[in-house]
Parts: C-alpha cells; sequence; structure tokens
DNA sequence: CTGTGGGCTAAAGGCCGACAA
DNA sequence: TTGTCGGCCTTTAGCCCACAG
C-alpha cells in the first residue's frame, strides 16, 4: 500500500500559488498560536517581559542599532536614557518566509510606574517575570535534531531518533511488516505539513519519507539547521525549525522585525513616547545584538549589584552542544558609552576584557543586567546529566493550568530556567515515564531536587521587587549571597511599606530630593533612614574603583544648584543634588510643583535654575527632531548645562549674565571647584561645547562670545588631553586631575 | 552535436548559492548597465529628468502616497507645496530580486534656479529633458514577446517569432540540417543566461532550448509575462521581462522603491530640503501611481496652458497592445486638493470626469502636467503603421554618439517619444534595412518625416523655457496653438533678457514685489511692463471660469499688509500683494532683507505684519516633526493668517491687537471688503480657524477668546454652508459669494 | 508562422535494504 | 543506533516532430 501524501488534490498549481501570495500579502508575519513551539524555536536564552509587566526602554541601545545598521548617526533626539514602560501586549511570530521568529512587543511609556509598584503589595504579577520560579510552564514533549546531509539530501527521507520517534510522535503497530503512518504537524504559522512515518530497515529505524523533501525544499532547509518536533498537551504535532546560519546574517532582516531598524522606528517610538502612546517594538531573540528593552526585574537585579573593575563576570552564551558554556572576562572599565548624548545611561556601561577563549569579535561593551549574577544558579550544575552525543530529547512536567496561562497574556517567561535550557539543549532527558502516555500528564511534583531548587531561587528572587531593598541600592547582590534570607526579610521589613513606597514616588515624581554621603557599600544605614545610601555625593573625586550602581541613574537626573547650608560634606566642593523624574515629558510641569515641594531630608530647596528655561524644555518635548537651521535662542536668560567629566551631574550657568570668555572659564571653575585650572591648556582641561544645530563638538573660545552664547547647547569640560576621545573610556589613568565617570 | 549550456562545471552548487546570497545582501538594486533595456523594460511612457536638470518636488505628492500607504496622516511638515529642485543624478536601477525597474532620483533643493535660467541663454541643456528633441537615442534592434502556455511550460522551450529571431539573434548558417547556436544575453543586473538557439522543425522555427526553463523558473516568470530581447549597439545581446501581473500589487514594495513610502523618507527629504543636502527618490516608471517629481519643463508647459471646465483632456495610457489609446474625460473641477494643508498647490488641482470607457476607478482628480497637449503630436498620427498581431520588433536609426551619452550623464529622457512608444509596443516597424548588419548603424537622418516632425516641435518647445513667456503666464498655449512661431519669437525678445532674469529672480528671491489687475487672459502688457500679468487680482470676484495658470502660485507666497496709496485698482477691495519666496527655508533671512528691499513698481512697501512672529518662523522651519503637547504661543505680537474661500493669498492679522470676537470679525471683514457679511451666519459664510497643535478644524467663537488667542493657527473663512467639506470642490455654484479658488 | 501536444530519452527524485561507524 | 551508499523504480525535464489554426 502506498501512501500518497502531500499531493495537491484537485487544486492546480496556480490556485495555490495565489493564495500563498496572498497569505504572505496580508500577513507577512503570523501570530504563533503555539506559544511552546515558537519557545522551542526561539531557543533556550530567549525571555521575554509578560504582559502587564514593566520593562525599561533604552533608547541608546534602539539608536545604536539604527545607526549600525544605517548610519543614521544624524538624528536627534531628545529622551531620556531610560523610560519604564508597561507591557501592554506581546505577541509571538514568525516571518512568513523565513520561520524567523521574533516578538512584537507593543509598550507604554508609563509614568504611572508608582502605581505598579504599590500593586507590589502581591508581587505574584511581577514574580511571572522572574526566572526559575515555580510557575515555569509544562514541557512538551519535543525533540530537536540538527539534519545531516543525508536527511536533506534528495535522495532519502529523514532519519528519526529512535527514542524521539517514540516520544512524540503516535505509536505505531509493530506486528506488522513494515508499520507506517501519517504524521500531520502543524509548523509556526498553523500550516499542515503530512509525512509518511515508516518503520523499516535492517535494522530497523524510523523514518520519514514521503513529504519530508517537499518540507525541507519549501523551508530551504539545509544540513546543519535543526528541525524541531513537538507534541502538544492536546496531542497534537508542532514542527518549527531552527536555522544554523542565521538567515538574517545573509538576508535582509525581514520585514517586520526589520521595522526596529529604521531611523523611522525610532522617531515613532520617540513620538509614541512623548504623546503616551503604545509603540511596537521587534525582538528577534536569536540576534546577537543587545537588547534595548529590558524587563524591568532584571534592570533592577543589576542595580542590586555591584560592579568593579578586576571583577569575574560570565555572560550566558547559546551555543551548539551546550548551554553551559559562557563568555567569561574581566570588567576592566565602567563608564559611558556616550557620555555626551546620553550620559548617565548604563547601556552597556561596562567593558569587559574577555577571556582568551573567547571570540575575539565579541563586543566588549555589556549592560550591567546582561552578566550572570555570579552566584546563583552555580548550585544547578549538580542536575547536569551527561548526555551522550544523541537526539535532544524531553519529557517533563507539564501543567494542566498551562494552555490557560498560554493563550490570554502571553507566554510566560521560561527563557530563565537552566533547566529548560539544558533539556532543549539535548543535554537532559529527564523523566521519561510514559513514552506512549498521550493523556496522563506526569505529575508535575515529580521533580524532586529541582524543585527544591527552584524553589529556593524564588524565594531568594522575592526579595528583589521589594523597592526597599532594590531601589534603595542598600542590599547588593553580594550582600545577598552572603546574607541569609532572614536578613533580606529584616530590610523588608526595615520601614513601612506605604511609608517607604511614597517616599520613593515622590522621588520618582521629582517632589523630593534626596542625598547622602552614605556609599551604597554601607550597606544599611543605621537603622534610622533607609534613604540614605540612594546615592553617593563621595563618588566625585574617588578614582575608578569598585563601586555600585545606584538608583540615581535611573532617571536622567535635573541639576539644580542649591545654596542650602545642609549638607555637612563641606569637603565636597561640587555637592550635587538631584531631583528624580518618572517621566521626563512632565518635566515642565513637574518643574513648577518642584518650586513648592522640594525638599531634602524636609529642608526645602531653591531651585536656582532648571535645566533651561520655558522655551527649551517646550521645545525639546514638542519636537523629536531638530532639523535646525536658524535655530536661535530667545533674549533674555541664557541657561546652559555644563559637564565635568568626572562629575556625576552637570551645573547650568547663564551666559546672559556673562559679559565674555574670562568671566564664563572663572564661573565654571568656580562651579567645580578647579580654580586657575582652566585658563592655562597646559593644565591638561579643555573646554568645549555643543552647539544646537547639529551636535558638533567645538572648542569654547573659538566663536565669537555672543555667537557662542546664540548657538551653545552644552558645555563639557575635559581632563584628557585629547578632546576627540572625549567619549572614549576613562579607566582612571588618565592626567592631572582626571575624574571618573560614575553613573 | 549537444551544447550542453547552463552547466555548474566545477563549482558546486552550494558556492553558487552562497554567490548569490552575497550579490543579494550587498546590492538589493543594482545599477542598471544598460540604459536602453531599463528603458524597454520600463515601457514606453516613461519619461524621467536628466541629470543636471531642474525638476519640481511637490511634497503633498510624496505624503498622499505615504499616507495612502501606511496613514501617516500624523506627520506635520512645514514645506511649500513645490520645491524647485537640480537633479543630481539619475541611477537606472533595478530590484535584484523581481528585477522590478526603477530610478533613483538624486535631487537638491536649489533656490539657484535663478542660475539655472540664466543659463537658458544656452537652452541646449533643457532641450535634452523635453520630449521628441533630436536627440532622441538610438532604439536598438530589440523585440518583446508575451510568453504563451508553451513558452512556459516545464515541457519546452521558447518559441522565438521568425523575424524577431533574425533581427536580434546572430545569423545562423541555415545550410547545416539543424542550425544552431549558443546565446548569451546579460539581463538588468548583468547577469549571463545562456541559451541554445536552434532553427528545426517542420516547418523550420527559431527556438530556444537549453537553458530556457532554468531563465524562466529563475524569474518567476509565468505565462502572460513578457521577454524581452535586444541587441545593443557593441553587439552583445541584452534580455529583460516585464511582468503582465505587476509584482507590486501581489508582493509588498520592493526594498529600495519602498523607501519613498516610509513616512520617514518624507522626513528624510524635508530634512535635506531645509539643510540642502541632496535627497533620493525612488521612482517606479511602471507604477499606476502620479509621480511627484516633475521635469521643470512639464511643470512649465502645464503653467502655459490653460484648463477650464467643461475642456476636453487625455491622459496618456500604456496598455497591452497600443500606445494610443488614452484616457479622456472632461475636466469637471479644478480646485485645491487639500486647501487647508497645501493651498495654492497644484497638485491634481483638476477634477476630471472620465468618459464611459474608462476604468471606474480611475483617479478623478490629475495634475495640470499629467495631461496631454491637445494639439501636439496630433501630426504624427501619419506616421503609424497598422500592425497585425506580430512580434514586437523594431530597427531605425542609431546615433554612434549615444554610448557617450549614456554613459556619463544619465539617459537622456525618450520617453515623451511617441515614435519610441510605438516601436516598443510593436506597433511600428521602421526601417529594417539590414537584419543582419551588427557593424553598421543605419543612417540617424533617414527618419525623414519623422525628423521633420520632432524638428518642428522642438522649435515649438523652444519657446516654453524662455522666462518671458512662461513665467509670466503672458502666453497661453492657447496661443501657442493659433499665433505663428514668429509672434512666439516676439514675445521672446519684447524684453532683454538680462533684465527679464534679473527681475525675475528678484521676485523669486522675494525682494520685489509685483501685482496687477490685468488677467492672464489679457496676453501681452501694454508692452511697458512685462510684469503685469504675473498674477490676476481680479480672480476673486469672477467665478468659476477658463483660467489659465500663472506664476503666482508657484511659490507659496509670503502675505503682508501694505498700506500702500499707490494702487490704482481701488475697486478690488482686498487687493493683495506677494511676495514670491524662492526658497522658504530662507524666509526668516529674507525677511529682515525684504524690510529694505521690498518695492513695487518701484515704490517700496512696508511690510506691516510678517507671517508670524519670530518664533513662529523659527519654530517652523527648524521643525519637520511638530509633535507637539504643548505647544503655545508667546507673549507679545500674535500674528495669525486669514483665508478667505476664492481669494489668492491670505492676510495677516494681529490678534494682540483685538479685544475679542467681535473685533476680530470685524476686521476680516475689512481686510476682506465684505463688511456685515460675517457677523450673520444667514448669509453663508464661516470662519473657522486650525490650532497650533493637531490642526483641527473648530469654529471661530467657541472658544475663550484668550483660549483662542492661544491655539489659533489659521483663520479660513468659508462661503460654503457646509464648514465640513472646505476640502472638498467648488464648482462654482456655492452659496452666494461664493467664490473661486484659483491658484 | 507558431502554439500545442505526443513520443521519446535523460536526469532527478525517492523508496528500499546493506553496511559500518 | 543511525549515517551513507548502491539498487531500483517513478516522475519530471526537456528535445524532437506532427499537426493545425
Amino acid at each position: 500500500m502506498r501512501i500518497d501524501l502531500n499531493t495537491i488534490d484537485e487544486k492546480d498549481a496556480a490556485a495555490v500559488a495565489l493564495e500563498e501570495e496572498e497569505a504572505k500579502k496580508h500577513t507577512m508575519m503570523s501570530l504563533c498560536l503555539c506559544p511552546e513551539l515558537w519557545h522551542a524555536c526561539a531557543g533556550p536564552l530567549v525571555s521575554l517581559p509578560k504582559k502587564g509587566s514593566v520593562v525599561v526602554y533604552f533608547p541608546q541601545g534602539h539608536l545604536e542599532q539604527i545607526c549600525a545598521d544605517s548610519a543614521a548617526g544624524h538624528l536627534r533626539f531628545d529622551l531620556p536614557p531610560r523610560v519604564f514602560c508597561r507591557v501592554v501586549d506581546v505577541k509571538l511570530q514568525a516571518d512568513a518566509s523565513t520561520d524567523e521568529v521574533y516578538a512584537q512587543l507593543s509598550i507604554l511609556a508609563d509614568n504611572e510606574v508608582k502605581n505598579h509598584l504599590n500593586h507590589v503589595e502581591s508581587p505574584k504579577d511581577e514574580q511571572d517575570d522572574l526566572p526559575g520560579t515555580t510557575n515555569s510552564p509544562a514541557i512538551p514533549h519535543m525533540f530537536c535534531k540538527t539534519l545531516t546531509a543525508s536527511d536533506t539530501s534528495t535522495h532519502g527521507g529523514f532519519s528519526v531518533p529512535r527514542r524521539a520517534a517514540e516520544d512524540c510522535f503516535p505509536p505505531l503497530d509493530y506486528i506488522q511488516q513494515r508499520p507506517s503512518q501519517e504524521l500531520i504537524a502543524k509548523d509556526l504559522h498553523n500550516k499542515e505539513w503530512r509525512f509518511r512515518h515508516i518503520y523499516r530497515g535492517q535494522p530497523r529505524r524510523h523514518l520519514l519519507t514521503t513529504g519530508w523533501s517537499a518540507f525541507v525544499n519549501k523551508k530551504k532547509l539545509v544540513s546543519g539547521d535543526a528541525v524541531l518536533f513537538l507534541r502538544g498537551l492536546d496531542g497534537e504535532l508542532r514542527l518549527g525549525i531552527r536555522r544554523a546560519s542565521q538567515f538574517k546574517n545573509n538576508m535582509p532582516f525581514s520585514v517586520p522585525y526589520g521595522r526596529n531598524l529604521t531611523p523611522q522606528s525610532f522617531v515613532d517610538v520617540a513620538n509614541a513616547i512623548l504623546t503616551k502612546k503604545v509603540f511596537d517594538i521587534y525582538h528577534n531573540p536569536r540576534s546577537s545584538s543587545s537588547e534595548f528593552v529590558v524587563p524591568y526585574w532584571k534592570f533592577l537585579n543589576s542595580l542590586n549589584r555591584s560592579f568593579s573593575i578586576g571583577m569575574r563576570v560570565k555572560v550566558p552564551l547559546e551555543c551548539e552542544d551546550t548551554s553551559e558554556r559562557r563568555y567569561t572576562g574581566l570588567i576592566s572599565g565602567i563608564c559611558d558609552l556616550d557620555s555626551i548624548r546620553w550620559p548617565g545611561s548604563q547601556w552597556r556601561c561596562l567593558i569587559v576584557r574577555w577571556d582568551d577563549d573567547v571570540d575575539p569579535n565579541r563586543q566588549d561593551r555589556v549592560s550591567p543586567w546582561e552578566i550572570q549574577p555570579s552566584s546563583s544558579f552555580s548550585g544547578s550544575s549538580n542536575l547536569s546529566v551527561p548526555g551522550s552525543k544523541r537526539a535532544k530529547m524531553v519529557i517533563t512536567s507539564s501543567n494542566p493550568d498551562i494552555s490557560v496561562n498560554c493563550g490570554g497574556r502571553g507566554y510566560p517567561d521560561f527563557g530563565g530556567s537552566t533547566r529548560f535550557h539544558r533539556v532543549l539543549q539535548g543535554q537532559e532527558i529527564l523523566g521519561c515515564r510514559t513514552p506512549y502516555d498521550w493523556s496522563d500528564p506526569p505529575n508535575p511534583h515529580h521533580q524532586s531536587d529541582v524543585e527544591g531548587m527552584h524553589h529556593r531561587f524564588s524565594e531568594l528572587e522575592r526579595s528583589v521587587p521589594d523597592v526597599n531593598n532594590c531601589m534603595l541600592g542598600i542590599l547588593s547582590s553580594r550582600n545577598v549571597d552572603r546574607v541569609p534570607l532572614g536578613k533580606s526579610k529584616f530590610m523588608y521589613k526595615s520601614m513601612g511599606f506605604d511609608e517607604s513606597m511614597s517616599r520613593f514616588n515622590r522621588v520618582l515624581q521629582g517632589q523630593e530630593i534626596v542625598s547622602s554621603k552614605t556609599s551604597a557599600y554601607d550597606g544599611v544605614d543605621d537603622g534610622g533612614n533607609p534613604v540614605s545610601g540612594f546615592f553617593d555625593t563621595n563618588s566625585w573625586n574617588m578614582r575608578a574603583m569598585p563601586r555600585s550602581f545606584n538608583a540615581t541613574a535611573m532617571q536622567q537626573p535635573y541639576y539644580l544648584n542649591s545654596n542650602q547650608p545642609s549638607f555637612s560634606n563641606s569637603n565636597v566642593g561640587n555637592g550635587v543634588q538631584t531631583v528624580l523624574m518618572s517621566d521626563f515629558s512632565e518635566r515642565q510641569k513637574d518643574f513648577s510643583d518642584a518650586k513648592t515641594c522640594c525638599r531634602l531630608f524636609g529642608f526645602p530647596l531653591n531651585i536656582t535654575a532648571p535645566l533651561g528655561n520655558k522655551q527649551d524644555l517646550s521645545a525639546s518635548s514638542a519636537n523629536v527632531l531638530k532639523i535646525d537651521t536658524n535655530q536661535v535662542k530667545p533674549m533674555g536668560r541664557n541657561c546652559t548645562k555644563v559637564y565635568k567629566e568626572g562629575s556625576v551631574v552637570g551645573r547650568p550657568i547663564d551666559l546672559s549674565k556673562l559679559d565674555g570668555y574670562d568671566n564664563l572659564i572663572c564661573e565654571i571653575e568656580q562651579l567645580f571647584g578647579m580654580e586657575g585650572l582652566l585658563n592655562d591648556p597646559q593644565n591638561g582641561w579643555h573646554v568645549v561645547y555643543t552647539d544646537v544645530k547639529d551636535g558638533y563638538v567645538m572648542v569654547v573660545g573659538d566663536d565669537p562670545w555672543q555667537e557662542f552664547c546664540r548657538i551653545v547647547s552644552k558645555i563639557m569640560v575635559y581632563a584628557n588631553g585629547d578632546k576627540d576621545s572625549m567619549t572614549n573610556t576613562v579607566t582612571g589613568d588618565g592626567g592631572p586631575g582626571a575624574g571618573v565617570f560614575v553613573h
């Protein structure tokens, strides 16, 4: 008996071709109807934020991708380095022509983070987003096989690994001489593929014959690519592919994903942020580029850890055979990637010298959240089962709830689960209880020590979203590692929740100014005031050394000039105060509000000079693109910011009160307590500025004074003798007086 | 003997595939190395501006395409309806995957039009751009065949029409039993295709066998598509395709062409215009959408013609079998397509009621330059040779100079040559002198009456670029038709060239104000001052009737309030004065300049109110995207423009001098000489305004006065009772006092 | 003159077990 | 257990002419 599969019945080929064209036209991408399959195709390291969760959007990262791709460096913008957003929707999608998986994140800039944080009373919502929680989804019966030359030749079919076939395919009637059946598997686009599955040969083996080559041809598979079969909980067979040579390297980006990469996409996003509309980010999980939308908890975690030069770090890396391999290296520098345009950003602020075995082309800059916690998961290595080089396959616990969970609100993140990673990579064969059991899901509690581990980790992590710990930056991961959980809980309780929240909110809203000399390293404040440690005024005169990140950097700070006598650290010449703004687009409003409520430890502060004048603010929020030819400053006050290399924040300066360059230099010297240093270039300091027109950097003093006043945007003071390298790394061994960028 | 073609020699298939991927990666489009082939593929109606020539860019048209495509209606802009540009480069290109031809026009906004016009002393440069000049290129030996079912089946090869084979292919040795040879033809991407060409069968016929099906497969040809062979002057064979079902209808736009269609492309263009940088426009000649980059001469020609309601018009149309078919219809209306955002634009300002045999989906709005001159070429019909339904083919004059001409500066426009059209369409078989002559180009002067016709037409057209005639709008095409050439030459000489030019330039530069009551229909001014007739102050109170276009509308005018008593036409209550600005991006500068040099007939004029205040201007030129949330007007003078339906230009009004709505209405009535009409809505007039934020139209009087002053952008006075339809057609039968839009 | 179809042959596709790593 | 190969059969590609519109 011959089974004739994949025939085009009565439809003629033309009609089919037309249908396909039609499908392509209307949905260049298709919504993934099987999240398990999507995640399986996406690979083990993929983590996606959940619908409803909070993320941090890094315009700098977005722009970086665009610029790298299309040299859109001329784009001008006025966005803060970080924008807190809520994920409105997560759509798992796949390119219709390549099957490339990607996610469409619908995101809304959310200055209601405070409300969100208030909800952390029931932190369950956020927990789902954390890796390794007990919410990890059921892992379906699946296997993944890298195609051999024989598999892809036109000469034969597909050789199915025996256990894989037994696990994932419906059982055959082995009594027959040559048992065979028709398999129907759906791909990412829900398209059905039919295969003849036969068990034959001497010795006997499982083969897919008829229908296989059609699949190979249509998907343009070559040996080295992998196919992946997955038996869903509904019993349906799913079929995905994971290409060896990433398609995107050979092809232009697929249309929907490519939308990220046009300058327009950035304009759209900026527009959406400013107008509080939802915007979409397309995330290709298999791309090597850094993500510029980072889950909130991940970002918080990184804030909560300390990084120091010389510290050993590792970055998870997906590779063919194991998920255990990582890039490892040493932190060799910590500084802004672009201190001109994105001062205070943490985007890829860590410079890493990779170990010798790491791909030499590896990007040497990483963001703090990309680095794996040094201690977590270390215990999970005892879970790894040394696997022989065989088909990758897994049958594990499955949760009946999962279908519900998958349906509505996006797929729970299981990217963080190393266990899941390992099984996807074929390193583990777990709990293969009933190979042919298509109806009775295994008991989810059979995982013994695995469960225990996950539980422990989630206990550990549960403290993270607690704003007291993470936002105040008191508890570094180092502390977490060494301090028993009880201590963590103590921290959690050290301040009334409502009180701390409202305080935090006020800070976020720019309604309160907080400062302290307490270093984050000091850990817990002496008890009275957990707000201390929020940020570190000593940092400015410290040379490059281990520093903790702190919440100060979470929002682009506002720069205030305070004449209050209430700082006891008179040794700090440039004591700085910061107002954290939760939403830059409300700067203007908040600023006027701030006048009446800015206070530090209860002492009101006067704002002597806001960021710019009203016009400046209005212009910056009103325009995303500054395609200015004749932009001139209005008369009256002419406020400009001065940044000093090594100084955390800038200082405002009103040019209208100055009568020339000498005056200006003098003023700057006073502002930064460096009297006499700037007058003589021999001292190694350079004063430069960017203009309002196109951001070019020029030397202060070259232009006529009035012209300068008209076009200056910001002024920068650099220690490094070479002003061309001002965006370069400052590792602490610069010239005399070289400062340290601390953010 | 068997010829084995298209074998992959020693290279393995993988290597070839890699090469192809590589090629795709680096050049999604490829530069066309054979302009003849490109034009042949583009089809008969394609005309492209020449490198170095002057074109008019219509932002409105560009935006229209974008909006139609991606609903980017939220884009805000501040560009004039027309931008004069110089074509810096013309690249003929073809999509690598579809072979779709398109042109990349590199364009530079050029306020140096004056310099250009000065060069019209030797109008040769511009002449090249005109249709039908003696510069028409050689038309190579070529044929075009629509593929039959047999041609595209896997069963056989390609049946070559006998005469086509004899004309285009090297001759076979017919003495042999089955003469055959290998043909090598290069496609648009310069890729070689090899075919076995054999002459066999009973009766004998020419066939392409081996290699043909590979071509069909690779190019995804189906029956109905056309292939096109072309023997270049160098003897090389070229090969192109023209698809029946336009690919773009089934597929997303090809990447490079699609660049036109993103909002970003528009932003880029606007940016480039404002910053005087070169920008690129991608033009798909086979697309049905209107072009928004129009050759200068074409635009001038249309200015020079008159259009009236009820006039019969025809639009050239490419169709399968003949180039003679046209869309015909009657002009049923003349008005702005979008009088709010693009007042005074001529973009698709003609409303046409098509004849019954015209596709009912046909767009009913056309631009003046899309309409064919009613009389030209009518004499060329005697050139048409009734062709039988056979292969389309042509052998004609070729010019040895042409290879040089093609190489350097873009391909000379031969799109306007109907003769070329006809042969491309296979309607003509001309001058087949020496079918096998591969070395001796025919004498270019053999064209007898064709030449004569072209010569006559170019004589006729030579008067067009003359600024005296065309720019002053004195000589309508009607005049041209009826007046002997000598009269035209008289016009040409009626004023010293330098004098007229400098005068014209001054007007373009906004340094001179010109006005007159002389209607364009009045023809030549009484001699003393050809500047008169420049625009028509009587138009405001004329009902819809035949009008000529005039140069006033060529640039978005500036609106000045002049209190000079030097207007003798006191009967015109709303005498308007216009400063023509050649470059809007220099408005601000020009405005201050204008203060000292604006004059009318030598009388200096005072500017009482520029377009807005300084801030307004700076903002409008500085920002393309106005994503404004809190844009407010500054204190002090608050200037707004008032437009009245039926009036050519607007009037400025300073709201800060008014104390309320009554005052405002009164002022408007006075401005437009319509005292008492606006107070009572019963009179049929409505006063509405758009706000600065988002351009919504609202009724004047609804808001509190102060609020209104803060947010008003422009004020419009409409006669039509229905204010919702203000962008609709005004056909002259509106309410009492209904005006006529004249541009 | 040229579109279509049948005859024919070569090449590719595809199913099988043998064999060996 | 499974990757590759040779054997063998089927399907498709592709060259040819006959025939007819």
